[in-house]
DNA sequence: GTGTCAATTGTGGAATTCCACAATAGGAAG
DNA sequence: CTTCCTATTGTGGAATTCCACAATTGACAC
């Protein structure tokens, strides 16, 4: 009881120590083994209907269900994954068919997937309730029944886990210019919709102005037009909706 | 020392059961106190320059230094604040002010924090490492000293507090029409530069048949223009760049 | 089999944005 | 005090988007 407490705590202080994401991923692999689980997943979400393996961070997953999972689309089928895309809280593969409707490919990829030893398993949404960003998802051979110490313990592996990884990950991450106080204005204003007149008038100045500090947030955000300036002002969190 | 485990864990079991926001600070705070935590503070986070108050979720600050806090504009130019911007990871009040250069306003903040019994805190930013959603921030009377478990255990509280808050404070989260595939697809080209033509060209189809998918996502997503409708789009994780 | 919905294409004109070139004024920093 | 940056406004024309009105095809569901 009181062991997995220890087992997550120096896990956790040797993941800062990790500086490869091979290092981490076999420390991770061995440390959920303890727990009961023998394969792991995380990855970050791909938009509606797009091809989730890119979006891969690590994973010790068969190659075998890799392969069939990408083959299928299995992601956009699978309510698990479905499952991730909504829930910001943990939830076992159980709950998460249980939830929904049986569909024929549903069931299918669930026997598949029990097949290749990944009967069942528990996802740990990672993000705020407001959104998720990612997830990291645990397979094991059997179902889960997890006591609630496990479960959070569990939960907080995972967590330091992901976040070590994607800093280890992705350190080239994109960065923009900053804006100034008037292009962040402009821009939130078109990205809630108005047209460069109508922010004029509210803002008291006239059209060109507008248009001038739309053409200088682009050209600091790289952005070819002004709605390709906003969202890359909303993803490098310049602007708000 | 296993005290905190299980505090920590009654804690989290009790979240789910508090229906009110009330009740989830009241216990939380209680449970706060238990780890030398006087005060704390749960924020999501303005864009830039933004006004901070209107994103705060729950919090038990003294009202005095919330209204200094707002006049004084004090989250733009607090290295704490600064720091939840950019850290993933938990941090301690000390080690972000130790990591920014000192500015007269940056002492001043510090001091004035610490007579009012703010003198060190910790805190917690929620979300992962490439976009922090959120932050929990825990204020004492004295230099923060906490055990690594302490600490760990701090942040499944303040994890599971925030989630279970934000359900509560946020029932009525945005919800947009789902797009096809299609529309997606358009939408995310846009996002990322294109204009109509071009993205005809990439997709082979007519400049009008981009055209009518945009006008369709617009009205779906109650949006005033294409750009609108991109920013939405993005928000509610229906397309990424 | 009928109905609903997605995807596709078309026309023509109004509305809007984008761009190259220029210039003035004020504030902050060195 | 000089320099850099930001905010502001202007012109005119090219490029692009937006809109109202219409219609065909194919897939999936009841």
């Amino acid at each position: 009881m009181g062991q997995l407490v220890d087992v997550a705590m120096n896990f956790i202080e040797r993941c800062e120590r990790h500086s490869t994401l091979q290092a981490l991923v076999q420390d991770l692999s061995a440390t959920l083994k303890l727990f009961g689980f023998n394969y792991f997943m995380m990855t970050r979400l791909p938009a509606l209907g797009e091809d989730a393996e890119p979006y891969i961070i690590a994973h010790t997953w068969p190659n075998e269900w890799l392969v069939r999972y990408r083959e299928g689309k299995y992601f956009w089928h699978d309510p698990v994954s479905a499952f991730s895309l909504t829930r910001s809280r943990a939830f076992t593969w159980g709950e998460a068919r249980i939830g929904s409707r049986r569909t024929r490919i549903a069931g299918k990829i669930a026997s598949e997937a029990s097949s290749l030893g990944l009967a069942d398993g528990i996802g740990f949404p990672m993000g705020d309730a407001s959104s998720v960003q990612a997830v990291v998802s645990l397979a094991a051979d059997r179902p889960v029944d997890l006591d609630t110490l496990s479960r959070h313990m569990l939960h907080l592996v995972c967590l330091n886990a992901e976040m070590r990884a994607v800093e280890i990950y992705d350190k080239a991450s994109k960065v923009f210019a900053a804006l100034t106080d008037r292009e962040r204005e402009m821009l939130r204003w078109i990205a809630n919709g108005k047209a460069s007149e109508d922010v004029a008038d509210i803002l008291k100045v006239s059209r060109r102005t507008v248009e001038v500090h739309l053409q200088h947030a682009r050209q600091k955000l790289n952005a070819a037009t002004t709605t390709h300036a906003v969202a890359r002002a909303l993803i490098s969190r310049q602007i708000k909706l």
